[in-house]
This record gives structure tokens, C-alpha cells and sequence, in this order.
DNA sequence: GGTCGCTTGTGAAAGGCTTCACAAGGCCAA
DNA sequence: TTGGCCTTGTGAAGCCTTTCACAAGCGACC
């Protein structure tokens, strides 16, 4: 999929990717047959040449004159994000947000499956919610292993995330993607993303303190 | 608190910022009293001259030879990021996620406080949960502006999130957290962020996938 | 007071990302 | 076939962010 077998890829770009994708995902529920990179662009925040940069960085996808085949596009945008394929998903934490996620649909919709849930509490595990089963979690490296699980998602309290993080990346786990409002430490050859919900308000707070109504964003 | 009037600082830098505000407050629960560019870097996975670069172009607030004042640099930060005062929040959508929301205390602890919250289904208008009074979602205007809300959350399924976004932009509202997994657009004095919990999974799936899983140990 | 070890603040350099600008190519109508 | 219009793909330029490297400042101890 990526021609040049080594390029190194940026954060943004594969963020912008994902946008593209979710965009794509709508015009193809829509039936549009054709995207340019300036409909790309106005639907997903972007510019027109930012588009093509990002997507010349994997390939040639498009025609001129045309622009790009929508379904085309989103299949090669899939292929470059590794979602030909569908993820398995360990959800560790069902409380309020845990639970929240397990009825999530959108996940599942978008490839990733929450393949087993894990609380702490004994008055939880046992059940299935929204057919998932939930386990203890002591029986986390367990069933992780298992089922060969490649991603985790922490929804404990702060507290135990770097423990439950520990727990993940020892099982094999490759990927983790933190709600708990901590950085937390993992070896190298596993990826944190840490989602936190009052930090982004604080970057909204920070826009609107300094006030300069900015001429937006791109 | 920032000293030369209008210096552009960028998104990442204000993130950072917030990052380093988390940790100060853990190290001030930890009774801390300093803490080195260092330290601060190794706690918020970046570089000590990040660090002091990010704060050097608001001023001054270390001591060479001896590091920070956790208390002191704390307020700094809060003050820098406007969080020296409490900011009023609408939610709007109480279903899965919102209801999570509602019961988040990480966001009053960290001043955000849900003023009001808003659902279009009529069954649970009226009621009032974790404190919050939550209300019809055509009385949306009238309480916000009423409220003197500022920020607003954006909890509806995706369908919903543009109509709503332009109510809160319309009411008053000069700031956006949207949790369904669409770009909304609105007007240029108001900013908006998503958070798009499967765009992130979809970020680790592109490093799982493009797989250089590292040299990793030393 | 003087020396030593440590850390900040900051210009300058390096590196990376975004924007520009345009040649090349596709489509269509005449 | 030709001309006009449109859009891609991409080197190059511009801009922004991060990293480097070091003088200067602080505290401690002799
Ligand atoms: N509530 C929200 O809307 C929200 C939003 C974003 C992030 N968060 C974060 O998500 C995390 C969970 O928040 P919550 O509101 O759902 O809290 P919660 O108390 O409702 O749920 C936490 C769950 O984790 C379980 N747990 C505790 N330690 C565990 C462990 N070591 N292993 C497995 N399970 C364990 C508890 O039994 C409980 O069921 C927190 O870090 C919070 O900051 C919450
Ligand atoms: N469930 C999750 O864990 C989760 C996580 C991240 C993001 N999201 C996103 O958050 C949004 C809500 O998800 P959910 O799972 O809570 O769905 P949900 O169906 O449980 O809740 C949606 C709520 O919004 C209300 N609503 C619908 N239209 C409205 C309108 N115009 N005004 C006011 N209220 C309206 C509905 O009555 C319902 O109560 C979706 O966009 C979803 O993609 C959900």
C-alpha cells in the first residue's frame, strides 16, 4: 500500500487520514461516485493541497480532471490505516464510562470489536453487557493472551491506569488507548494514546481567554 | 500573564501546557514543592527543552541552579490557560455518554462546571441528575443565554451535531467539545473541537499496522 | 569569598509540515 | 482533432516547531 517502503509518516497526517476516511465513509452512504481534494478539504477542515500531500505521500490515487472515485479512495485509505481487517478490543473498566463504550456502536461499525471487558469489582464481572462478557481482572494477562487481544483501552480511575497499562503491554497488547487523566509509562513497543476530556476544555478555555476571536483553524 | 501582547501559540503548545498543569497538581498532592524542566519532561513525555521553551514565551517563572515552584508555576499555568476562574458548560444529548459526562467530576475538579444539560427526548426532561437539571432540547437558546454559558458539549448522535452546534454558536456559546464523529462547521468566533474516540483506534491501527514495532529495548 | 554543580532562558540551527505554483493529464464539446 | 476547463501530483519555498548548545544565575559548601 505505501510504495516507498519507509517513509515516516507524521501524527497529523494520519489523523487527517482517518478524517478523509469518515468523510469518505458519508459521501459513499450519500452515493457520490466523485470526490475532488477541494470537497475533501471543505468537508474535513483541510486544504485542497494539504489533501494531495497527504495522499501523494502513499500513492497516486486520483485523476485529473476528475478528481478521486470515492469508494476507490476509501478503500485505499482503509488499506493504508490497517482497517482491512477487523481489530480485537480489550476494554478494562466498566463503570460509568466503560459502559458507555461497551454500547458503543460506532466502534464496532469502524472495525474494532470489544472482544472481552474487565472490572475489578466482583459485583460486575460475570455479566454480559452488550454481549460482552465481562471478566475479573485478574484474569486479564489471561484472557488477553487468549484471545489474542492487540488493543486496550483503559477505563479505570487514574489510579490504576499505569498498573492496568503494565498488565496490557505484558499481555502482549500493542496499542492503548487511556481515558484516565494521567500519562502513563509503557515500554516502546507499545503506543499510548491518553484521551482527556477537561484537557481539551482547558484548550477551548485557553482560545477563549486569549481571546483574539483567531481567524479559526484549518 | 503573557507578556508581549500577541504571540501566536500553537495548539501543541497548549496542550502541553495543560499536560504540565495535570502534573504539577498530582505533584501538589504529593506535597512536591520543585521540580526541574526535567522532571516536568519525564512526567509529560516530552523534552526538558520543550518544557522550558513552551513556558519561556509566557516569562520567566524558574529559578536557574534550583528548577520550579510547583505551587507557583501551577497557578502560572492556570492562569495562562484562563482557568483562574470557573467556566459554565451546556451538555447537550443525555444519553450514554452524556450521562457519563454528567457524573464526571474530573471536569468541576478541574472548572468546567454543567450549568444545564438538553435532550430532545421528552422523557427525560424535567428530571435532574447528578445536580443537573436537564431540559427540553427547544429550551436550548433561551437557557444559555439565560445561564450566561459559554461552553457547550455536544453529546447527539451525529446526525444531530450540526443543528445543534448552530444553536449553541447562535445562543452565544463561544466554544465546542463534540463527541459525535462528524465535522461540524461554524461561524469564524467560534471554535470547535471533536473528539472521535474510533479516530483515535484508527490512529493505533495505523501503528500497529505500518508495524515498525521498534528496536525497542535499548 | 570562591569554586562547583546544577538548571534556566534563549538565540541559532535543524528539522518538519504546509502552502505555493505549475506542468501534466483527463474530459467534453464542437 | 483542437481548445477550454478542470484537477491531480509534486518540487520548491515558506513557515513553524523542535532541538541544540551555552552563557548566566543560583545555592551549597569549603
Ligand atoms: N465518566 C466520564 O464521563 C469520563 C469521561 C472521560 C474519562 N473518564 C475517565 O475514565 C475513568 C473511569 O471513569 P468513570 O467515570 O467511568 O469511573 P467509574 O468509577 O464509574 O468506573 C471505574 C470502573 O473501573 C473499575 N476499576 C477500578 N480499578 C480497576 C482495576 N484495577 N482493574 C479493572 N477495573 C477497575 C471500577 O470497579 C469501576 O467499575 C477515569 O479515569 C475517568 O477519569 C471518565
Ligand atoms: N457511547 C459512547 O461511548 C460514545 C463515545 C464517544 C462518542 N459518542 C458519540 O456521542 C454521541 C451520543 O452517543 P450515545 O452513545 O450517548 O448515544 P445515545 O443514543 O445513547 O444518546 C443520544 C442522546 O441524544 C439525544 N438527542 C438526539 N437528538 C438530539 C437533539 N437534537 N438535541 C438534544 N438531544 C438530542 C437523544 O434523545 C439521546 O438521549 C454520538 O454522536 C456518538 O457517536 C458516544
Amino acid at each position: 500500500m505505501s510504495p516507498s517502503g519507509q517513509r515516516r509518516i507524521s501524527e497529523s497526517t494520519v489523523r487527517r487520514l482517518s478524517v478523509y476516511l469518515r468523510f469518505l465513509r458519508e459521501l459513499t452512504r450519500q452515493g457520490r461516485e466523485l470526490v475532488s481534494s477541494r470537497q475533501l478539504a471543505r468537508g474535513c477542515g483541510t486544504t485542497p493541497a494539504q489533501v494531495r500531500k497527504d495522499l501523494s505521500l502513499f500513492g497516486s490515487f486520483g485523476k485529473r480532471g476528475r478528481g478521486y472515485t470515492v469508494d476507490e479512495l476509501r478503500r485505499t485509505l482503509e488499506g493504508i490505516l490497517g482497517l482491512g481487517r477487523r481489530w480485537r478490543v480489550a476494554l478494562v473498566g466498566v463503570g460509568k464510562i466503560g459502559s458507555a463504550l461497551l454500547g458503543y456502536q460506532d466502534l464496532a461499525r469502524r472495525g474494532f470489536d470489544i472482544a472481552a471487558a474487565f472490572d475489578s469489582d466482583p459485583a460486575k464481572t460475570g455479566q454480559v453487557v452488550s454481549g460482552v462478557r465481562l471478566y475479573s481482572a485478574e484474569r486479564l494477562t489471561e484472557v488477553v493472551r487468549m484471545q489474542h487481544i492487540e488493543l486496550g483501552i483503559i477505563a479505570t480511575p487514574p489510579e490504576s491506569a499505569q498498573a492496568v497499562a503494565d498488565e496490557l503491554a505484558g499481555a502482549g497488547v500493542g496499542a492503548i488507548l487511556n481515558f484516565a487523566p494521567v500519562e502513563i509509562d509503557v515500554p516502546d513497543n507499545v503506543t499510548v494514546r491518553t484521551m482527556d476530556v477537561a484537557l481539551e476544555l482547558e484548550g477551548l478555555s485557553f482560545v477563549l481567554t486569549s481571546g483574539d476571536r483567531m481567524p479559526s483553524r484549518k
